[in-house]
DNA sequence: CTGTTAGCGCGTTCAG
DNA sequence: CTGAACGCGCTAACAG
């Protein structure tokens, strides 16, 4: 690795003015300048990031912490950050918190170390349960920038974006009853997150509007995973005599389809089907299946926006409690009936 | 940020004291380390990485260049590649290609800086397309070892990681053949990457073997993508009598599916497909469907274990041309019939 | 227009 | 057992 000194000594100048011309720096001569750049580019030179990051204290990388990326909206949502990231010199660190508490919280002690200049998070399951956000305060006590997506908390003081959960799933319950939809239910494998609860009570907002005059909680079915998923939702679904169904999340609402057809019935005339997330499962399913689009590659780039926008400009911590509140979409699709 | 000097001046002690307490140095005695190291505790102080990274000239962090995390395959890999990196104390850096070797470059280019200490690199479209390796030669150069993953090149010589394509496309094809195909096909929307070359020799190989005496070709559609993608199918499927298809990648097979579903032939009974990748695509397609899994997680862990001895024993190039290869997995679903 | 020097934060000889 | 001093590679005063 070429080094400015290395530089300095083929050009017979001093350090600094090597520093000067590679930089661009008006004082030097443009024939000093030519040659230095010239034997610049002839040993390949790359300036040491460490060295710059140390003399600038700042690192040009961001830290992004997201539970996992095989749910198709935490890729979307990664690529997205990486991808505006990427455009204003930004590099992107990526960590798995595997929905643990434990796990989050090491990595971001460890990214107490000046890595990274800011960091865009979405908490794990075990986080938004146990409510401790500890590590993430000692985050912006170290000075560096938050901004949290999707998954966000209210009882920190830092940026977040997010979509109006609530209301996206008043959107789609509503759009079961319009379609004729008379019991419509919620399924949920996230119940522990913000924004699982967010759809549930998107959900009872509007059965309770649309179709009860009291105060029923509606038809729930929530679960910690997809262990007995089928069992569970089999049952459910024969007991209550479901006939719509809204899932918080897209496996959920692909898989409960998968067992409605098992069950001989037909997806939309005997039993509707609203998913959220609309990533490739829910376009190539059969029937393809309606969804709530969060619009994540949109959450993304906004989230790095905000972000850049905390580092660049070196106020501390100005109006930080601002939420962007992303539009979601509601995608028809096969899996529900139209609207007469 | 806390700095060692803020802890030496605390403890009445001088920096390199403190340097070698943190460092658990037996230069230190017991009751001066214990005292360092409650005040250091007390401050928060983390070590600051740029200062470390520059002291050592080494980061531990490691660069992941993939084209996208869209499809399952490379986020399954990315994960992998992440969980291995972060268990031995390395991070991260995520890039993306987008398939395109311009964008490719500037990300090598970039990591020439020493940001990381290795690479793992699964190529663009375009780069194999190319066949312009100079980027990721010149990385060598610099000295900055490099792990190749599935989209790997011959003429490199670099540690590699992949499957046997070959084999397990002639795999795939026997089993269509064993359970009554009589014509076969093999479609691909990835005909310029080295994966996708081999996949279509390796189905050649075992129809030239198993069906036909002769020198045949076969029936292989290959498209750039998605575009006309129904209509070819369509008429390909129509003009050839096609059995059965292979499909070089899972979308394919999932949208080849539905085109067939959709034009009234059953699956397997009319046509039996087989895809590569093995994602949830595959799992929660109806019917579901036979896929080759590539063993991503396994390709992710070999790759960075692969990488960090080059890492950290310091030969720079010893038996740098090793490839690994990492078994594949014939999945057996509803999409093909069962051998009598 | 160019060179000298200091210092970013840390680890590490080498003296004491 | 402890401290002073150097240098990793770079930028930015400050001199000249």
């Amino acid at each position: 690795m070429a080094t400015i000194k290395d530089i300095a000594e083929l050009a017979n100048v001093s350090v600094s003015t090597v520093s000067k011309a590679l930089n661009d720096s008006p004082e030097i001569g443009s024939q000093t300048s030519a040659k230095i750049k010239a034997i610049a580019r002839e040993l390949g030179y790359v300036p040491n990031s460490a060295a710059v990051a140390l003399k600038r204290s700042a690192t040009h990388h961001i830290g992004i912490i997201v539970p996992e990326i095989s749910s198709e909206f935490f890729s979307k949502l990664v690529q997205a950050i990486e991808t505006s990231a990427s455009k204003r010199g930004f590099k992107s660190v990526l960590c798995f918190s595997k929905e643990s508490f434990m796990t989050e919280s090491q990595i971001i002690q460890n990214f107490c170390n000046g890595s990274v200049d800011g960091i865009i998070i979405s908490m794990s399951k075990q986080t938004q349960q146990l409510r401790d956000y500890k590590h993430i305060l000692s985050l912006m006590d170290h000075g560096i920038p938050v901004v949290m997506v999707d998954r966000t908390c209210d009882s920190i003081e830092c940026e977040k974006v997010c979509i109006n959960d609530f209301g996206a799933s008043e959107h789609a319950v509503e759009h079961l009853i319009a379609t004729g939809c008379k019991r419509p239910a919620f399924i949920s494998t996230i119940p522990k997150t913000n924004v699982g609860k967010e759809r549930k009570k998107g959900y009872r907002s509007a059965i309770q509007q649309k179709l009860y005059e009291n105060n029923a909680k509606g038809l729930v079915l929530e679960l910690n995973g997809y262990r007995n998923f089928e069992k569970e939702l089999d049952s459910f679904i024969q007991q209550n005599a479901i006939d719509g169904i809204l899932a918080a999340n897209e496996l959920a609402a692909i898989k409960a389809m998968n067992i409605i057809k098992k069950k001989g019935l037909q997806i939309p005339e005997d039993v509707s089907v609203i998913g959220f997330t609309d990533g490739q499962l829910s376009q190539h399913s059969s029937p393809s299946l309606t969804s709530i689009s969060q619009n994540a590659n949109t959450m993304g780039a906004i989230a790095l926006k905000r972000l850049l926008l905390q580092i660049t400009r070196d106020v501390p911590r100005p109006n930080n409690h601002i939420q962007t509140v992303v539009k979601h979409k509601l995608i028809l699709r096969e899996s529900t009936k139209a609207i007469h």
